[in-house]
RNA sequence: GGUUCCGUAGCUCAGUUGGAUAGAGCAACAGCCUUCUAAGCUGUGGGUCGCGCGUUCGAAUCGCGCCGGAAUCACCA
């Protein structure tokens, strides 16, 4: 049981002793830093139960607690604040259990299954910074949900159809001259870009381009067998580029949805809504339905030829997914420019009578924006993510060439490495922000690798199994366990704290409350190893238990920077 | 115009189920490597928590009204 529910419990049997009443809930939360003890239990709802001062309330129920509970061991009365002291015992007691628990910050099986739905690219372009954010989002909760017991299954769904790809396959059937990545040595994904840009001066030069553009479409629709042929070329080509950025970013999906499979599914939900009076259709055929009672506006669900938009085919897709994987829920992370979207989208299907409409959750992340504003492929200011990826990785090679101490780390082992930090300083500094806020990003300035970073972190982790290496020849797994000196029950009280957060941030989407925990953690332990020479202590006993606790901190370390999708070295 | 979100140190961000003296990092300045890795540690300076009113023992946090910014409201996706 966690400190704070001990002694709300406590305290509530010690009012009931004291004054004959039962108490309300009480409220008992982590004591700040700057005050003695562990806990703290505000004393100002209970006065009207004592009938005495904050003070005197205060004193008559911490006299009670130390005599009753032998954890407690002092307490003390600031301005109505009961602040409470566990014994060294106690937590001694807490580590030796978080210590011997092998799967310590995976929470029970809820027995949920939860879709979750990120990346959802266009195969008109390679993706960028925004994409990169919303990849490490995706993945990132995915992990949290996992680490909270529920059953994951990660989707995306690949826009590859509609009139963006045409405009590049037209562009390179007009100007590229059958070049393939093969023949130009350039990444799939970046020449169809390439196409794409070369499209928007073709139009800028003659806007009837855009007329042949709708009748490739329109051949696509009908399965030309040429128009096909050149369109699973492209696709193709932007997969195989995709797929190294997944690669290099460590991301990858249960499951993977193509639209040119699913952009008709919704089209019986819409003969639903019209038999059963939600929706509307108007005189020219078109289908209607009216959120104005919520609202909102009358929104679209079928043209008036007949062929379906955005939202009717993400209604097909939501339902055949819950009927399909026997879904609780699923979270979309998609950016909050598509908030109205989705507010639309969980009122069609509560209209439609779907009980899980309520279960579906919109992960609405801000925009990474660059310190003139949003990015504008127009005016060449996006951040691409393979230059990011490898501007992060030259950076690392830099930053430890001058640490000077590369030395220590194999030959072969470095090219590893520096990714592994490149990319540890990349993903932390978009998992550390809260999801919902827009982020800054400034491309002129590098991510830094000092302070609350990644690799302040991995450097931490690297530290610790340093001093463990050198400890090889020391039987430390299984210590009697020795007394622990404040420094070391402030890192166990942070250790105990692992498990709420795994919970806290799955419950809120957030892996910003993991990095920031994981940084706290890192921070704290930092001083300890500045003032506390480990391989020094003589005390065999001392010894074994501060070698198991590091130890511990290394793992708990490397578990939530795991749900990040950080990955800490043994040497940097 | 309607709806939603945001406004905390020079900059980037924590803190928002109401709690005590609002915290970090970067940048600036001053210290600490013969001692387990200095990508570290310690210290100094830096704040009308956008503004106002209200709710109460207590508000950065809740409510209302302003000011400033963003997104969105397509027979686009």
């Amino acid at each position: 049981m966690r400190a704070e529910q001990f002694i709300a419990l406590k305290a509530s049997e010690a009012v009931e002793a004291l004054y004959g009443t039962p108490a309300p809930e009480l409220q008992v939360s982590v004591t700040r830093k700057a005050f003695e003890g562990d806990c703290t239990l505000v004393t100002f709802p209970l006065l009207r139960i004592s009938r005495t001062s904050p003070e005197q309330t205060g004193n008559a129920i911490g006299a009670w607690l130390l005599d009753n509970c032998p954890e407690i061991s002092a307490f003390n009365v600031v301005k109505g604040f009961l602040n409470i002291s566990f014994s060294e015992l106690y937590w001694r007691n807490v580590f030796s259990s978080i210590a011997s628990d092998t799967g310590f910050g995976t929470l029970p099986p809820t027995g949920r299954r939860i879709m979750v739905e990120f990346s959802s690219p266009n195969t008109n372009k390679p993706l960028h910074l925004g994409h990169v954010r919303n990849n490490l989002l995706g993945a990132s909760v995915s992990n949290l949900l996992e680490a909270a017991g529920n059953e994951v299954i990660k989707t995306t769904l690949v826009n590859d159809r509609g009139v963006h790809i045409c405009k590049s396959m037209y562009a390179w059937q007009q100007r590229f001259d059958g070049a393939t990545p093969e023949s130009t040595g350039k990444k799939g994904d970046h020449l169809v870009g390439d196409c794409y840009v070369e499209y928007a001066k073709m139009e800028k030069e003659d806007p009837s381009v855009l007329d042949r553009v709708h009748e490739m479409l329109v051949k696509w629709e009908e399965a030309d067998p040429e128009v096909r042929a050149l369109w699973e070329t492209m696709n193709r080509w932007v997969f195989d580029g995709f797929d190294q950025t997944y690669k290099a970013l460590g991301i990858s999906f249960d499951k993977t949805y193509y639209e040119h499979d699913t952009y008709l599914l919704g089209k019986e939900l819409v003969q639903k809504g019209l038999d059963s009076g939600v929706f509307v259709r108007d005189p020219d055929g078109s289908v209607w339905c009216d959120l104005t009672a919520d609202g909102l506006d009358r929104k679209l669900l079928l043209r008036s030829d007949g062929t379906s938009v955005y939202i009717t085919q993400d209604l097909g897709t939501a339902e055949r997914r819950f009927s399909e994987f026997n879904l609780d829920s699923e979270v979309y992370v998609v950016g909050d420019e598509q908030n109205y979207h989705f507010q639309v989208l969980k009122l069609l299907l509560a209209k439609l009578g779907f009980g899980w409409a309520e279960r579906i959750f919109h992960l609405s992340y801000g925009m990474v924006e660059l310190p003139e504003g949003k990015m504008k492929s127009r005016e060449g200011t996006v951040v691409d993510a393979d230059d990011l990826i490898q501007k992060m990785y030259e950076e690392a090679r830099l930053t430890s060439a001058e640490a000077g101490r590369i030395g220590d780390v194999p030959e072969e082992e470095r090219d590893r490495l520096y990714r592994m930090i490149g990319l540890g300083a990349l993903k932390y500094f978009i998992l550390k922000v809260d999801p919902r806020k827009k982020m800054l990003f400034n491309p002129k300035e590098s991510i830094d690798f000092n302070g609350n970073t990644g690799p302040f972190i991995q450097y931490t982790h690297a530290r610790i199994r340093s001093i463990l290496r050198k400890a090889q020849d020391v039987d430390w797994e299984n210590p009697e366990p020795a007394e622990l000196n404040q420094k070391e029950i402030r890192l166990v009280k942070l250790l105990a704290a692992y498990p709420p957060k795994v919970a806290e941030a799955a419950d809120c989407f957030s892996p910003a409350v993991i990095a920031n925990y994981c940084y706290d953690l890192a921070k704290e332990f930092n001083q300890y190893y500045h003032d506390t020479p480990v391989l020094k202590e003589e005390d065999k006993g001392v010894l074994c238990t501060r070698l198991k606790l590091i130890h511990t901190v290394s793992q708990v370390l490397a578990k939530a920077m795991g749900l990040l999708g950080i990955e800490l070295p043994e040497r940097m």
